[in-house]
DNA sequence: CCCGGAATATTAGCCAGGCTAAGTTAGTTG
DNA sequence: CAACTAACTTAGCCTGGCTAATATTCCGGG
């Protein structure tokens, strides 16, 4: 197949709809949207800025200003400030922000270890071997 | 690591985030949005009925005919009825709506082609044995 | 010193795409 | 034939995207 790039896109894009629809399943009803658990991730080492933020989510700013209004609200993160520059706001984990991000991140991966756990020791190998291919997939289009 | 199934599902996740950026990236803009897309993809062996749609895709039956009457408005799909039922109603694809869904495709895969031949053929031969698997992951998920 | 432009966020207003609850129409069954 | 069930649609709400239009703040040149 690796000689037919149009034939083995085909089937990439099945696997790719079928992964979404995965995490669409998964993800109905958590008690953290895929989103917010995004982010929250993003502050795990410490604050960061709003453009960062956006920018590492692919989003544009006014998005992540809302996203982060709301997790502000639920008492998941707080706004500080940059004491070097007035214009910049700093985003950082409330003590129960982290608490959830490890919450809903233990369940998360207890689910996929579940999942993991149903295939053989050989589809395992197999698909340890194709992570780091896959994560090195279109990390060329980021910067187009 | 396929021993460590907690470590591996971290891999895993992270990746996970890694092609759902992607996707974003790559659909933003587009002349039709990937669930229209899918939707489309799911008349292209005939009509269908509207519960049938929402259970592949798993959405709800209102949002499934929120998405109908999108497509429907711009002309890519048509509604008709079962005549043996009068309740049930039909969605196929107008010539538009074949053409559009060829059109996307081709641009979809030819993108993804284009990644796929940046990879070397070793990696490209890793990943095309892992499709088949991840085509497995969750499976069983779907009937809880 | 200060004035204009660039950088950082936010607000406002729009759209797509989810959901539940409630309503309509048509089949099914006791 | 009355009551229930099934298949959709409508209405109303929420999240999460976007652009355009404001503040603010910083910075560099005259």
């Amino acid at each position: 197949m690796r000689d037919d790039p149009t034939q083995m896109a085909e089937q990439v894009s099945k696997v790719l709809r079928h992964l979404v629809l995965l995490l669409r399943r998964s993800s109905a009803g958590q008690p953290v949207t895929t989103q917010q658990y995004a982010v929250l991730g993003s502050l795990e080492h410490g604050p960061r800025r709003m453009t960062e933020l956006a920018e590492e989510h692919a989003v544009q700013l006014p998005t992540m200003t809302v996203q982060i209004n709301r997790l502000e609200y639920a008492g998941l993160v707080a706004r500080g400030s940059d004491p070097a520059d007035a214009r910049v706001r700093t985003v950082e984990l409330t003590g129960e922000g982290r608490d959830r991000l490890h919450a809903v991140r233990r369940a998360r991966i207890a689910r996929l270890a579940h999942d993991l756990a149903a295939l053989s020791d050989d589809e395992r190998d197999v698909l340890a071997a194709a992570l780091p291919v896959l994560a090195k997939l279109g990390i060329d289009r980021t910067t187009q």
